[in-house]
DNA sequence: ACAAATCTGTACGGTAGCGTACGATAGAGG
DNA sequence: CCTCTATCGTACGCTACCGTACAGATTTGT
């Protein structure tokens, strides 16, 4: 009765030929599962793009002019105020997409979408989505329901940055983004992290120490490297667990 | 170059004939403006419930058995952690649905959808929705349209959450209730209110003192009375003002 | 090599909100 | 009418975090 919904493995295109694109790596995971037909449609729209740290894929409130397919690196989905404070709102790694709004005929977001550690990305002109999506699908099918998980983690992290403390929510980010960028190596400062945290700078100093100290990381001038995955998986909320639960029984299917 | 993505007046079958069922009449912001044939569809499988305060549409992480067109009365989205904090990630009224991961094939939310203010939903058994989205292609873009609008003002929340203090929150969450349902009487513990802001008891009685002090509402035993929303506006965070630029923005059809 | 810029550690007073508890009061139901 | 329960006001000590500031350390540019 879940039939209409759930994808077969085995028609897609990437996992069983080119994987690659422009001389980049494919490893975006909405690409590597479209099928052979809809994959050519992006492809002839889809141009290859760097992302430097604090490169902005998409201003807040600002005309959304490109979608992009991330395909390594991290970009951060931040809600920033009138004061300049700002807190994170969603996280995107290879695993997804930005720009989801024009996905649905929206031309704008509040939220600003910002490298936090550099990578690649594919891009597609938003006015060139429109067709696209009506040719794919699948596509289509697949951001949809990428939507709700972002959705879903951005419920989580409502919750999170209201009830939980900073070096918890901290410890959570951290895994969070190895789970995205696949190294325990994470180039970041201080500052970002207070950005994403919504706190303030001396805040992430004392956090980080703690849980240097503890022996999960190891920090120095804009490097975290994780140390003890068990270690920060104890250090951090529940949020890290229920939100990967909840994400590994959408994607298994089973729902 | 965006007319696929708007929608034209005048094909809605609610908004130009019956406008009940079962006896009730229909507000629902998306059923008004489906066409007859889809509108007819979803009929055959609906039918009236009454949502009495505190009333549970979905249970966190526990399968969705039915979905949701509120109708009447306010639906809040919580997030509940395991200490029993719990935070509003998403607030509905007549303008929306109940139980969108079932629209893109999910089974399970990790919230729980609890009635706040007492009024009524049409529900359909979970399992028949598929099929109708299946005939009813204007009704899925809605519910995809609006889950975008979910997770706009989930992000909302989840900055406003972290960086405003509770009667900033308090007077944006007033105002957001009163735009849903329609009159200023609103029914409402201090105790739901809490568990709503992601606060104590206390402070939410505190908050209230301010705003009612100011007089901008009245406070008696369960009954809040919206006395100035220009008041409230005041007082409240820009939240407020942000959501509602936005989402106007985007039901303008300009996005 | 030197200057400039960036990044980090730390400190200090201030405060919003926490956890908790207790009593007061108003409706509801018998 | 009276009891019971739900709801609300308030108080107290406590703590995490804020805003801010500044100095040391490391990297970058020239």
């Amino acid at each position: 009765m879940t039939k209409t919904s759930t994808r077969k493995r085995g028609k897609s295109f990437l996992n069983s030929g080119k994987r690659s694109f422009d001389g980049q790596t494919i490893y975006n995971a909405i690409l590597l599962d479209l099928p052979r037909r809809e994959c050519e449609n992006v492809f002839a729209k889809m141009e290859l793009v760097q992302t430097p740290p604090r490169f902005v894929l998409n201003e807040s409130a600002e005309y959304i002019k490109f979608v992009y397919f991330v395909n390594s690196g991290l970009i951060s989905i931040l809600n920033i105020m009138s004061d300049g404070k700002s807190v994170e709102v969603g996280l995107t790694g290879k695993e997804g997409f930005v720009g989801l709004p024009v996905a649905v005929g929206f031309q704008t977001s509040p939220t600003r979408a910002l490298t936090q550690i550099a990578g690649t990305a594919f891009r597609v002109n938003a006015k060139a989505i429109e067709n696209i999506l009506r040719e794919c699908p699948e596509l289509e099918k697949h951001l949809h329901r990428y939507a709700l998980e972002l959705a879903l983690q951005g419920a989580q992290l409502a919750a999170c940055n209201r009830l939980h403390e900073v070096d918890e929510r901290l410890a959570r980010w951290l895994l969070m983004s190895q789970d995205r960028v696949g190294t325990p190596n994470l180039s970041l400062t201080q500052e970002s992290l207070s950005m994403m945290l919504g706190t303030r700078r001396a805040s992430v100093t004392i956090a980080a120490g703690i849980l240097q100290k503890a022996g999960f990381i190891t920090y120095q001038r804009g490097h975290v490297k994780i140390q003890s995955r068990a270690g920060l998986e104890n250090a951090a909320c529940e949020c890290y667990r229920i939100l990967n639960k909840q994400l590994k029984r959408w994607q298994n299917n089973s729902h």
